[in-house]
DNA sequence: TTGAAATGCTAAATCGTTTTTGCATTTATT
DNA sequence: AATAAATGCAAAAACGATTTAGCATTTCAA
């Protein structure tokens, strides 16, 4: 039994239904938006149009509508959110409360804020991307590798900004470079000296900057690598497995580096089931600033951007460009916050 | 200081760049797309036009090249995400993910998301909302009782679904009414009788509902009404913060319903503090299906909706209503999930 | 019966953009 | 020198909607 084709290919318009009613455009468009009384339409008109327009299933454009509107929708600035489907949801959150915030204290002009989500690696699929039709400007984040190669390649027509990623040509935020070092540094001064790192699998740009500094910077106090310890994913179940498979397999540490909450809370599990206390057996640091850090049993030590400061900067720098015109290119370090907690020994 | 006025009210277009650089439409779109090679226009008014663009700081309408855009991009339904800043975004993810979902299975049309958020309880002054000037669908989510009140005196022209709270003429999506019901009697049945509600102020529609079906069912069973602790909000500090004065000043209570993860997640943290075991001393009982849950020490047991369940029933109703192009006013009801974990004495 | 008012609709202008067509010039070819 | 080709741009059509102005026709009032 074949799908039967719910629609025409062809979308209805006014048009159309004034076609199809034997009625002018006008009429049609009176109707429509419940103008007929006062536009003196008769009832029987009335009712002509509405069953065409019931008919033909018919759907306003709304490009056209916002067009032709008087006020401000019609100047409305279009910002666009662009994330992988894969993408830690709590971050955007802030982004989309950072630009409305931004927008709505400094400016005349009304916007409207888009979300397009990709598959990761698929973002030069995205209609619209090339051609600046969809939008007027965009804060891009969550890239893979690959959707960072492309952005090498093209050039974006209109105001962007990359989060957690720098590409020569764009203006970006990013964390400060040290995001990797200090929880080596914290979990070496609470005396551990087999440290390793939890991280999932593929890295993104920023998290392979964090593993790395980690790394370099425990081998240069500790005088050993750290164990690398890949979980599948970044969630909580990914970070259990991945540390249960490690303690199993008889792996020895007593300083955990975890790169996102999910992980570390993970971790906690695996390490609790084994019999171990954290922070006596072994410490364990964050990222970030979760809100759930201080409520982990114990609570969790972190190092890393505020979400909240990340979100402004970028928001920022977008609303910057679109004012002057011009794309600086410049890259935003956000600075690092430490919270120090039980999780590393600290009160 | 006069903060100066950085853009004139009235925004450029490509007529106005035309008459600053003494040139017609035609180029100056030209040149704007980059197209002046095929187009054959000279450096010399390349140079003209993309000085004037940039000193009165064009910025193109999107509503105006979507319009005239030849491919799906002018046929895009619009569709919008509208939620109050308060809102819980672990929610909002589920519904962007099932909205892109039910979209790129079903249609022959583009869609793009819109997100727009509001103060709770100023949804009336959202621009748009009642021209449907903006988008063609809507997702209403996170409402306070104003907010309901308010969209109860109104019609919306065009196709909307209610999230999480039913008004007459609306369709939406609840949870199953029992949602209060089941923690109670899981708490009954796991030997408790001086039970506990906590929960935020102020309540939304399904939340009050969740509450009250809780302290009916928990009197019926116990023969006593639950204690009712109120957290400020529905943050894990505000959680913590309500539990640990209720047993300061010596409330007493073995089974506590926790009517979200994070206000949970405070909970848990006040009980330890206190010295008490979870669940010998007090079994807890949270709300709906978060990540995080299972990873609690110990692992929280929940009853409650699937969100993914919500979002993807919601946006089948709003998808639906769509294509018939009739607005049904249906209700749907989501059923429960129970996980039962060591939080109530389950294993 | 005749002018005025009300009724019911159509035609056309408009929003800002892109693209197609075509008209003058200038430059190149024979 | 005459014709052909290339160059540089302007004018106009189109996208889908809303709104204003106005044209017939009918109804009403005196």
């Amino acid at each position: 039994m074949p799908k039967s084709r719910s629609k025409s290919p062809v979308r209805a318009t006014v048009r159309g239904i004034a076609e199809a009613a034997g009625v002018s455009i006008g009429s049609v468009s009176s109707v429509l938006n419940n103008r007929h009384v006062e536009r003196r339409i008769s009832p029987a008109t009335v009712e002509k149009i509405r069953a065409a327009a019931a008919e033909l299933g018919y759907l306003p454009n709304i490009s056209a509508r916002r067009l032709r509107s008087r006020g401000s929708s019609k100047n409305t600035v279009v910002l666009a959110l662009i994330t992988s489907f894969e993408a830690p949801i709590p971050l955007v959150k802030h982004f989309i409360a950072a630009l409305q915030q931004a927008v709505a204290a400094g400016s005349d002009h009304s916007f409207s804020l888009l979300i397009e989500m990709f598959p990761a690696g698929h973002l030069h699929e995205m209609p619209g991307l090339l051609t600046g039709d969809h939008f007027n400007a965009a804060l891009i984040m969550n890239t893979t590798a690959a959707d960072d190669a492309f952005l090498t390649r093209v050039h974006l027509p209109y105001p962007s900004v990359l989060v957690n990623r720098a590409i020569p040509g764009y203006a970006s935020v990013v964390e400060a470079v040290t995001t990797g070092g200090r929880p080596a540094e914290i979990l070496f001064r609470s005396t551990r000296r087999r440290l390793a790192v939890l991280h999932g699998s593929p890295l993104t740009q920023s998290t392979r900057a964090r593993v790395d500094a980690f790394m370099q910077r425990s081998t240069q106090l500790t005088g050993n690598a750290p164990a690398e310890i890949v979980a599948e994913n970044l969630s909580e179940t990914a970070g259990y497995e991945a540390l249960q498979a490690f303690l199993q397999r008889g792996g020895k540490c007593d300083g955990l580096y975890a790169v996102s909450d999910a992980l570390a809370l993970g971790a906690y599990r695996a390490i609790k089931e084994r019999g171990l206390t954290i922070p006596a057996d072994m410490a364990v640091m964050g990222v970030g600033d979760y809100d759930i850090a201080p409520f982990f049993d114990p609570p969790l030590s972190c190092v890393g951007v505020s979400h909240r400061e990340l979100a402004e900067q970028a928001s920022a720098l977008l609303l910057q460009q679109l004012a002057r015109g011009a794309a600086p290119g410049r890259t935003v370090a956000v600075p690092l916050v430490e919270a120090l907690r039980a999780s590393s020994g600290h009160p």
